[in-house]
DNA sequence: CAAAATTAAATGATCATTTAAAAAATGATT
DNA sequence: AATCATTTTTTAAATGATCATTTAATTTTG
Protein backbone atom coordinates (compact mmCIF):
# COMPACT_ATOMS: atom_id res chain seq x y z
CA UNK A 1 0.00 0.00 0.00
CA UNK A 2 1.91 3.17 -1.23
CA UNK A 3 0.81 5.80 0.75
CA UNK A 4 0.07 8.31 -1.44
CA UNK A 5 0.15 11.83 -0.34
CA UNK A 6 -2.58 14.29 -1.80
CA UNK A 7 0.09 16.40 -3.71
CA UNK A 8 1.11 13.45 -5.73
CA UNK A 9 -2.54 12.53 -6.27
CA UNK A 10 -3.31 15.84 -7.32
CA UNK A 11 -0.53 16.46 -9.93
CA UNK A 12 -1.78 13.31 -11.78
CA UNK A 13 -5.29 13.96 -11.78
CA UNK A 14 -4.42 17.57 -12.79
CA UNK A 15 -2.17 15.89 -15.89
CA UNK A 16 -4.95 13.83 -16.68
CA UNK A 17 -7.35 16.37 -16.96
CA UNK A 18 -5.31 18.48 -18.87
CA UNK A 19 -5.00 15.75 -21.52
CA UNK A 20 -8.34 15.51 -21.61
CA UNK A 21 -9.57 19.02 -21.83
CA UNK A 22 -6.54 20.08 -24.21
CA UNK A 23 -8.34 17.69 -26.95
CA UNK A 24 -11.26 18.81 -26.52
CA UNK A 25 -11.10 22.16 -26.43
CA UNK A 26 -7.64 23.08 -28.03
CA UNK A 27 -3.96 24.26 -26.72
CA UNK A 28 -4.39 27.82 -26.59
CA UNK A 29 -8.12 27.41 -26.55
CA UNK A 30 -8.58 25.53 -23.16
CA UNK A 31 -8.82 27.46 -20.24
CA UNK A 32 -7.84 26.41 -16.64
CA UNK A 33 -11.48 26.63 -15.30
CA UNK A 34 -12.65 23.58 -18.05
CA UNK A 35 -9.08 21.69 -17.00
CA UNK A 36 -9.97 21.94 -13.53
CA UNK A 37 -14.17 21.20 -14.12
CA UNK A 38 -13.02 17.44 -15.66
CA UNK A 39 -11.96 16.48 -12.41
CA UNK A 40 -14.52 18.84 -10.51
CA UNK A 41 -11.91 21.30 -8.98
CA UNK A 42 -11.23 24.65 -9.82
CA UNK A 43 -8.87 27.05 -11.43
CA UNK A 44 -7.36 28.53 -8.56
CA UNK A 45 -6.18 25.11 -7.17
CA UNK A 46 -3.94 24.31 -10.52
CA UNK A 47 -2.09 27.26 -9.63
CA UNK A 48 -2.02 26.15 -6.45
CA UNK A 49 -0.44 22.74 -7.48
CA UNK A 50 1.43 24.33 -10.67
CA UNK A 51 2.43 27.74 -10.21
CA UNK A 52 0.85 28.66 -13.47
CA UNK A 53 -1.24 27.23 -16.74
CA UNK A 54 2.05 27.06 -18.83
CA UNK A 55 3.81 25.06 -15.91
CA UNK A 56 0.97 22.86 -15.96
CA UNK A 57 1.30 22.07 -20.14
CA UNK A 58 5.20 21.38 -19.10
CA UNK A 59 4.37 18.73 -17.12
CA UNK A 60 1.88 17.17 -18.98
CA UNK A 61 3.82 16.94 -21.79
CA UNK A 62 6.83 16.00 -19.73
CA UNK A 63 4.93 12.84 -18.48
CA UNK A 64 3.65 11.90 -21.76
CA UNK A 65 7.91 11.83 -22.25
CA UNK A 66 8.36 9.82 -19.38
CA UNK A 67 5.58 7.28 -20.48
CA UNK A 68 7.04 7.23 -23.96
CA UNK A 69 10.61 6.86 -22.38
CA UNK A 70 9.62 3.47 -20.08
CA UNK A 71 7.51 2.28 -23.06
CA UNK A 72 10.25 2.13 -25.58
CA UNK A 73 12.90 0.32 -22.72
CA UNK A 74 10.15 -1.94 -21.98
CA UNK A 75 10.23 -3.11 -25.97
CA UNK A 76 13.63 -2.84 -26.34
CA UNK A 77 14.21 -5.46 -23.19
CA UNK A 78 12.54 -8.08 -25.58
CA UNK A 79 14.30 -7.09 -28.37
CA UNK A 80 15.96 -10.02 -30.27
CA UNK A 81 17.75 -8.70 -33.37
CA UNK A 82 18.76 -4.99 -34.17
CA UNK A 83 15.78 -5.02 -36.54
CA UNK A 84 13.63 -5.75 -33.18
CA UNK A 85 15.55 -2.87 -31.64
CA UNK A 86 14.39 -0.51 -34.85
CA UNK A 87 10.74 -1.81 -34.46
CA UNK A 88 10.98 -0.83 -30.98
CA UNK A 89 11.04 2.69 -31.61
CA UNK A 90 7.76 2.50 -33.72
CA UNK A 91 6.07 0.00 -31.06
CA UNK A 92 6.96 2.28 -28.54
CA UNK A 93 5.24 5.73 -30.25
CA UNK A 94 2.43 3.12 -31.28
CA UNK A 95 2.06 1.84 -28.44
CA UNK A 96 -1.88 1.48 -27.40
CA UNK A 97 -1.25 4.00 -24.27
CA UNK A 98 0.40 6.26 -26.28
CA UNK A 99 -1.47 5.75 -29.38
CA UNK A 100 -4.43 7.67 -28.76
CA UNK A 101 -6.13 10.85 -29.60
CA UNK A 102 -5.91 12.49 -26.73
CA UNK A 103 -2.07 12.23 -26.42
CA UNK A 104 -1.18 12.46 -30.14
CA UNK A 105 -2.97 15.25 -29.96
CA UNK A 106 -2.20 16.82 -27.29
CA UNK A 107 1.47 16.20 -28.54
CA UNK A 108 1.50 17.77 -31.88
CA UNK A 109 -0.07 21.11 -30.81
CA UNK A 110 2.23 20.99 -27.80
CA UNK A 111 5.18 20.60 -30.48
CA UNK A 112 3.91 23.27 -33.11
CA UNK A 113 3.26 25.74 -29.92
CA UNK A 114 7.32 24.81 -28.77
CA UNK A 115 8.96 27.34 -31.12
CA UNK A 116 7.38 30.31 -29.70
CA UNK A 117 8.46 29.46 -25.93
CA UNK A 118 11.91 29.05 -24.66
CA UNK A 119 10.55 26.64 -22.02
CA UNK A 120 8.98 24.19 -24.61
CA UNK A 121 11.29 24.86 -27.10
CA UNK A 122 14.12 23.04 -24.80
CA UNK A 123 12.02 19.74 -23.62
CA UNK A 124 11.39 19.70 -27.99
CA UNK A 125 14.71 20.22 -28.40
CA UNK A 126 16.10 17.11 -25.86
CA UNK A 127 13.37 14.64 -27.15
CA UNK A 128 14.18 15.46 -30.86
CA UNK A 129 17.94 14.66 -30.20
CA UNK A 130 16.79 11.37 -27.80
CA UNK A 131 14.71 10.04 -30.90
CA UNK A 132 17.47 11.40 -32.87
CA UNK A 133 20.47 8.97 -31.63
CA UNK A 134 17.66 5.97 -30.88
CA UNK A 135 17.38 5.87 -34.52
CA UNK A 136 20.98 6.57 -35.93
CA UNK A 137 22.11 3.51 -33.26
CA UNK A 138 19.28 1.17 -34.38
CA UNK A 139 19.96 1.78 -37.72
CA UNK A 140 23.91 1.29 -37.71
CA UNK A 141 23.68 -2.34 -37.79
CA UNK A 142 20.99 -2.55 -40.38
CA UNK A 143 22.19 0.39 -43.10
CA UNK A 144 25.48 1.27 -44.70
CA UNK A 145 26.70 4.55 -43.70
CA UNK A 146 26.26 6.71 -47.03
CA UNK A 147 22.36 6.18 -46.69
CA UNK A 148 21.99 5.60 -42.90
CA UNK A 149 21.09 8.99 -42.70
CA UNK A 150 18.43 9.48 -45.47
CA UNK A 151 16.88 6.53 -44.07
CA UNK A 152 17.39 7.73 -40.93
CA UNK A 153 15.32 11.12 -41.44
CA UNK A 154 12.88 9.41 -43.74
CA UNK A 155 11.41 7.05 -40.88
CA UNK A 156 11.73 10.08 -38.41
CA UNK A 157 9.80 12.07 -40.74
CA UNK A 158 7.09 9.44 -41.22
CA UNK A 159 6.84 8.83 -37.54
CA UNK A 160 5.89 12.66 -37.29
CA UNK A 161 3.17 12.47 -40.20
CA UNK A 162 1.54 9.62 -38.34
CA UNK A 163 0.72 11.48 -35.08
CA UNK A 164 -0.18 14.34 -37.07
CA UNK A 165 -2.73 12.41 -38.50
CA UNK A 166 -3.71 10.82 -35.47
CA UNK A 167 -4.51 13.96 -33.84
CA UNK A 168 -7.07 14.93 -36.48
CA UNK A 169 -8.37 11.60 -36.39
CA UNK A 170 -11.65 11.86 -34.04
CA UNK A 171 -11.97 8.03 -33.88
CA UNK A 172 -8.12 7.06 -33.83
CA UNK A 173 -5.98 4.30 -35.67
CA UNK A 174 -5.59 0.97 -34.47
CA UNK A 175 -2.22 0.12 -32.86
CA UNK A 176 -1.96 -2.70 -34.34
CA UNK A 177 -2.45 -1.37 -37.89
CA UNK A 178 -0.13 1.71 -37.70
CA UNK A 179 2.66 -1.26 -36.86
CA UNK A 180 2.24 -3.22 -39.70
CA UNK A 181 2.25 -0.20 -41.70
CA UNK A 182 5.84 0.88 -39.83
CA UNK A 183 6.97 -2.69 -40.51
CA UNK A 184 6.22 -2.07 -44.05
CA UNK A 185 8.17 0.84 -44.19
CA UNK A 186 10.90 -0.82 -42.53
CA UNK A 187 11.31 -3.49 -44.55
CA UNK A 188 11.34 -1.33 -47.44
CA UNK A 189 14.22 0.53 -46.21
CA UNK A 190 16.28 -2.33 -45.42
CA UNK A 191 15.54 -3.60 -48.86
CA UNK A 192 17.22 -0.78 -50.55
CA UNK A 193 19.33 -1.78 -53.12
CA UNK A 194 22.71 -0.34 -52.53
CA UNK A 195 23.35 2.23 -55.77
CA UNK A 196 20.08 4.57 -55.94
CA UNK A 197 20.89 7.71 -56.48
CA UNK A 198 21.47 9.58 -53.26
CA UNK B 1 -1.31 47.64 -66.63
CA UNK B 2 -3.81 45.56 -64.09
CA UNK B 3 -5.13 48.34 -62.74
CA UNK B 4 -5.81 46.84 -59.05
CA UNK B 5 -7.76 47.93 -56.91
CA UNK B 6 -6.86 49.37 -53.59
CA UNK B 7 -9.07 46.25 -51.73
CA UNK B 8 -6.81 43.38 -53.68
CA UNK B 9 -3.86 45.16 -52.74
CA UNK B 10 -4.83 45.52 -49.33
CA UNK B 11 -5.57 41.78 -49.09
CA UNK B 12 -2.73 40.60 -50.63
CA UNK B 13 -1.00 43.21 -48.24
CA UNK B 14 -2.39 41.82 -44.99
CA UNK B 15 -2.41 38.01 -46.29
CA UNK B 16 1.20 38.42 -46.35
CA UNK B 17 1.41 40.35 -43.00
CA UNK B 18 -0.40 37.61 -41.23
CA UNK B 19 2.19 34.56 -42.83
CA UNK B 20 5.08 36.97 -41.64
CA UNK B 21 3.58 37.93 -37.82
CA UNK B 22 1.98 34.15 -37.65
CA UNK B 23 5.76 32.94 -37.95
CA UNK B 24 7.32 35.29 -35.18
CA UNK B 25 5.32 34.90 -33.03
CA UNK B 26 2.71 31.91 -33.73
CA UNK B 27 -0.88 31.26 -34.86
CA UNK B 28 -2.31 31.99 -31.34
CA UNK B 29 -0.32 34.38 -29.70
CA UNK B 30 -0.16 36.56 -32.65
CA UNK B 31 -2.19 39.67 -32.15
CA UNK B 32 -4.26 41.89 -34.91
CA UNK B 33 -2.11 44.67 -33.95
CA UNK B 34 1.02 43.00 -35.06
CA UNK B 35 -0.05 41.51 -38.00
CA UNK B 36 -1.32 45.18 -38.86
CA UNK B 37 2.17 46.72 -37.81
CA UNK B 38 3.73 44.43 -40.16
CA UNK B 39 2.60 46.79 -42.64
CA UNK B 40 2.57 49.88 -41.13
CA UNK B 41 -1.48 49.39 -41.10
CA UNK B 42 -3.93 49.50 -38.01
CA UNK B 43 -5.77 46.50 -36.47
CA UNK B 44 -9.08 47.73 -37.04
CA UNK B 45 -8.56 47.86 -40.83
CA UNK B 46 -8.16 44.48 -40.89
CA UNK B 47 -11.74 44.00 -40.08
CA UNK B 48 -12.66 47.13 -42.60
CA UNK B 49 -11.30 44.19 -44.93
CA UNK B 50 -12.11 40.62 -43.72
CA UNK B 51 -14.09 41.01 -40.87
CA UNK B 52 -12.64 38.96 -38.36
CA UNK B 53 -9.14 37.56 -37.21
CA UNK B 54 -10.72 34.21 -38.01
CA UNK B 55 -11.36 35.28 -41.36
CA UNK B 56 -8.29 36.54 -42.25
CA UNK B 57 -6.23 33.27 -41.03
CA UNK B 58 -8.97 31.44 -43.41
CA UNK B 59 -8.14 34.19 -46.68
CA UNK B 60 -4.62 33.50 -45.61
CA UNK B 61 -5.03 29.90 -45.73
CA UNK B 62 -7.03 29.83 -49.16
CA UNK B 63 -4.04 31.27 -50.20
CA UNK B 64 -1.63 28.85 -49.50
CA UNK B 65 -3.73 26.39 -50.85
CA UNK B 66 -4.63 28.21 -54.27
CA UNK B 67 -0.64 28.63 -54.91
CA UNK B 68 0.27 24.72 -53.97
CA UNK B 69 -2.44 23.87 -55.95
CA UNK B 70 -1.22 26.31 -59.19
CA UNK B 71 2.14 24.98 -58.44
CA UNK B 72 1.24 21.57 -58.71
CA UNK B 73 -0.78 22.01 -62.10
CA UNK B 74 2.73 23.51 -63.59
CA UNK B 75 4.74 20.66 -62.52
CA UNK B 76 2.15 17.84 -63.85
CA UNK B 77 2.07 20.08 -66.84
CA UNK B 78 5.97 19.42 -67.66
CA UNK B 79 5.51 15.58 -66.25
CA UNK B 80 6.93 12.80 -68.91
CA UNK B 81 5.72 9.64 -67.15
CA UNK B 82 3.58 8.10 -64.66
CA UNK B 83 6.72 8.34 -62.33
CA UNK B 84 6.62 12.07 -62.60
CA UNK B 85 3.64 12.70 -62.14
CA UNK B 86 3.87 11.08 -58.48
CA UNK B 87 6.86 13.20 -58.05
CA UNK B 88 4.83 16.39 -59.08
CA UNK B 89 3.07 15.87 -55.84
CA UNK B 90 6.42 16.28 -53.73
CA UNK B 91 7.66 18.58 -55.99
CA UNK B 92 4.99 20.90 -55.50
CA UNK B 93 4.84 20.84 -51.36
CA UNK B 94 8.97 21.15 -51.92
CA UNK B 95 8.67 24.02 -54.33
CA UNK B 96 10.90 27.27 -53.05
CA UNK B 97 7.94 29.53 -53.58
CA UNK B 98 6.44 26.97 -50.60
CA UNK B 99 9.15 25.15 -48.66
CA UNK B 100 9.72 28.20 -46.47
CA UNK B 101 9.39 28.24 -42.74
CA UNK B 102 6.61 30.91 -43.11
CA UNK B 103 4.52 28.47 -45.11
CA UNK B 104 5.82 25.84 -42.80
CA UNK B 105 4.77 26.76 -39.66
CA UNK B 106 1.53 28.75 -40.34
CA UNK B 107 0.39 25.58 -42.32
CA UNK B 108 1.72 23.17 -39.52
CA UNK B 109 -0.68 25.20 -37.15
CA UNK B 110 -3.15 25.83 -38.83
CA UNK B 111 -3.77 22.00 -39.44
CA UNK B 112 -3.67 21.50 -35.67
CA UNK B 113 -5.96 24.13 -34.97
CA UNK B 114 -7.95 22.86 -37.77
CA UNK B 115 -10.26 19.91 -35.57
CA UNK B 116 -11.50 23.03 -33.17
CA UNK B 117 -13.15 25.10 -35.32
CA UNK B 118 -15.76 23.81 -38.24
CA UNK B 119 -14.81 26.54 -40.10
CA UNK B 120 -10.81 25.33 -40.72
CA UNK B 121 -12.10 21.45 -40.60
CA UNK B 122 -13.77 21.63 -43.20
CA UNK B 123 -10.86 23.28 -45.34
CA UNK B 124 -9.04 21.05 -43.67
CA UNK B 125 -10.83 17.98 -45.13
CA UNK B 126 -10.92 19.43 -48.70
CA UNK B 127 -7.64 19.66 -48.78
CA UNK B 128 -6.94 16.00 -47.59
CA UNK B 129 -9.09 14.35 -49.93
CA UNK B 130 -7.54 16.16 -52.63
CA UNK B 131 -3.87 15.00 -51.91
CA UNK B 132 -5.31 11.64 -51.01
CA UNK B 133 -6.94 11.21 -54.29
CA UNK B 134 -3.81 12.93 -56.35
CA UNK B 135 -1.89 10.44 -54.66
CA UNK B 136 -4.07 7.35 -55.48
CA UNK B 137 -4.34 8.23 -59.14
CA UNK B 138 -0.67 8.62 -59.41
CA UNK B 139 0.37 5.59 -57.72
CA UNK B 140 -2.51 3.34 -59.67
CA UNK B 141 -0.24 2.86 -62.55
CA UNK B 142 2.72 2.10 -60.46
CA UNK B 143 2.17 0.13 -57.69
CA UNK B 144 -0.13 -3.10 -57.29
CA UNK B 145 -3.74 -2.67 -55.65
CA UNK B 146 -2.83 -4.76 -52.89
CA UNK B 147 0.20 -2.59 -51.22
CA UNK B 148 -1.21 0.77 -52.70
CA UNK B 149 -2.79 2.31 -49.67
CA UNK B 150 -0.51 1.22 -47.76
CA UNK B 151 2.31 2.86 -49.64
CA UNK B 152 0.04 6.21 -50.15
CA UNK B 153 -0.13 6.41 -46.65
CA UNK B 154 3.26 6.14 -46.22
CA UNK B 155 3.87 8.61 -48.59
CA UNK B 156 1.17 11.28 -46.91
CA UNK B 157 2.21 10.44 -43.48
CA UNK B 158 6.04 11.14 -44.51
CA UNK B 159 5.10 14.10 -46.84
CA UNK B 160 3.58 15.79 -43.59
CA UNK B 161 6.06 15.04 -41.02
CA UNK B 162 8.98 17.14 -43.53
CA UNK B 163 6.47 20.10 -43.32
CA UNK B 164 6.38 19.32 -39.39
CA UNK B 165 10.35 19.41 -39.11
CA UNK B 166 10.65 22.56 -41.47
CA UNK B 167 7.95 24.35 -39.54
CA UNK B 168 10.25 23.72 -37.05
CA UNK B 169 14.20 24.01 -37.98
CA UNK B 170 14.23 28.22 -37.84
CA UNK B 171 16.42 28.05 -40.66
CA UNK B 172 14.57 26.03 -43.34
CA UNK B 173 15.38 22.80 -45.61
CA UNK B 174 17.45 23.43 -48.96
CA UNK B 175 14.15 22.55 -51.08
CA UNK B 176 16.42 20.76 -53.83
CA UNK B 177 17.80 18.23 -50.22
CA UNK B 178 13.90 17.56 -49.90
CA UNK B 179 13.43 16.70 -53.26
CA UNK B 180 16.00 14.57 -53.48
CA UNK B 181 14.74 13.22 -50.01
CA UNK B 182 11.57 12.07 -51.42
CA UNK B 183 13.15 10.99 -54.53
CA UNK B 184 14.71 8.09 -52.63
CA UNK B 185 11.67 7.21 -50.89
CA UNK B 186 9.47 6.92 -54.05
CA UNK B 187 12.54 5.08 -55.39
CA UNK B 188 11.68 2.70 -52.55
CA UNK B 189 8.36 2.37 -52.64
CA UNK B 190 8.18 1.23 -56.50
CA UNK B 191 11.12 -1.21 -55.97
CA UNK B 192 9.00 -2.90 -53.16
CA UNK B 193 9.20 -6.80 -53.60
CA UNK B 194 6.11 -8.03 -54.10
CA UNK B 195 5.92 -10.54 -51.47
CA UNK B 196 6.38 -8.99 -48.13
CA UNK B 197 4.08 -9.80 -45.44
CA UNK B 198 0.54 -8.28 -45.34
C1' DC C 1 -5.50 23.31 17.12
C1' DA C 2 -2.40 23.81 13.19
C1' DA C 3 -1.26 22.80 8.64
C1' DA C 4 -2.83 21.76 4.14
C1' DA C 5 -6.14 22.10 0.62
C1' DT C 6 -9.76 24.51 -1.58
C1' DT C 7 -12.53 28.12 -3.12
C1' DA C 8 -15.06 32.53 -4.25
C1' DA C 9 -14.22 36.83 -5.43
C1' DA C 10 -11.14 40.53 -6.79
C1' DT C 11 -7.57 42.10 -9.86
C1' DG C 12 -5.47 43.35 -13.79
C1' DA C 13 -4.04 42.56 -18.28
C1' DT C 14 -4.87 41.55 -22.96
C1' DC C 15 -7.44 41.58 -27.04
C1' DA C 16 -10.86 41.44 -30.85
C1' DT C 17 -14.26 44.15 -32.29
C1' DT C 18 -17.19 48.38 -32.69
C1' DT C 19 -17.94 53.18 -33.25
C1' DA C 20 -17.57 57.62 -34.57
C1' DA C 21 -14.75 60.81 -36.53
C1' DA C 22 -10.96 62.22 -39.60
C1' DA C 23 -8.36 61.91 -43.82
C1' DA C 24 -7.81 60.65 -48.66
C1' DA C 25 -9.30 59.58 -52.93
C1' DT C 26 -12.85 60.20 -56.61
C1' DG C 27 -15.28 62.51 -59.85
C1' DA C 28 -18.76 65.49 -61.38
C1' DT C 29 -19.48 70.45 -62.38
C1' DT C 30 -17.84 74.58 -63.38
C1' DA D 1 -7.75 73.53 -63.20
C1' DA D 2 -10.38 74.50 -59.12
C1' DT D 3 -14.30 73.53 -56.06
C1' DC D 4 -16.98 70.77 -53.46
C1' DA D 5 -19.86 66.86 -52.46
C1' DT D 6 -19.56 61.86 -52.00
C1' DT D 7 -17.54 57.70 -51.23
C1' DT D 8 -13.77 54.98 -49.62
C1' DT D 9 -10.19 54.20 -46.51
C1' DT D 10 -8.01 54.78 -42.13
C1' DT D 11 -7.56 55.55 -37.43
C1' DA D 12 -7.93 56.62 -32.31
C1' DA D 13 -10.53 55.62 -28.73
C1' DA D 14 -14.29 53.14 -26.44
C1' DT D 15 -16.36 48.72 -25.42
C1' DG D 16 -16.85 44.48 -23.64
C1' DA D 17 -15.49 39.96 -23.02
C1' DT D 18 -12.32 36.58 -21.51
C1' DC D 19 -8.86 34.80 -18.67
C1' DA D 20 -4.78 33.73 -15.76
C1' DT D 21 -3.42 34.85 -11.51
C1' DT D 22 -3.70 36.68 -6.69
C1' DT D 23 -5.76 37.25 -2.29
C1' DA D 24 -8.07 36.44 1.64
C1' DA D 25 -11.13 33.64 3.75
C1' DT D 26 -13.10 28.95 4.50
C1' DT D 27 -13.05 24.06 4.81
C1' DT D 28 -10.83 19.80 5.47
C1' DT D 29 -7.42 16.82 7.41
C1' DG D 30 -4.36 14.94 10.65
Amino acid sequence: MTRKKIRDIRHEEFIVAALEATHKRGFHAVTMSEIAAEIGATAASINYYFGSKDQLMFETMRHLLRILGATHKQYLDVALDPKDRLRAIFDAHFDPRFFTPQHCSFWVQFWSAAPYSAHLERLHRINQSRVKSHFRAELAPLVPAPFRETMRRILQSYLDGVWLSVAQADRGIDPRHARQEAGALIELVLSAEVGGSN
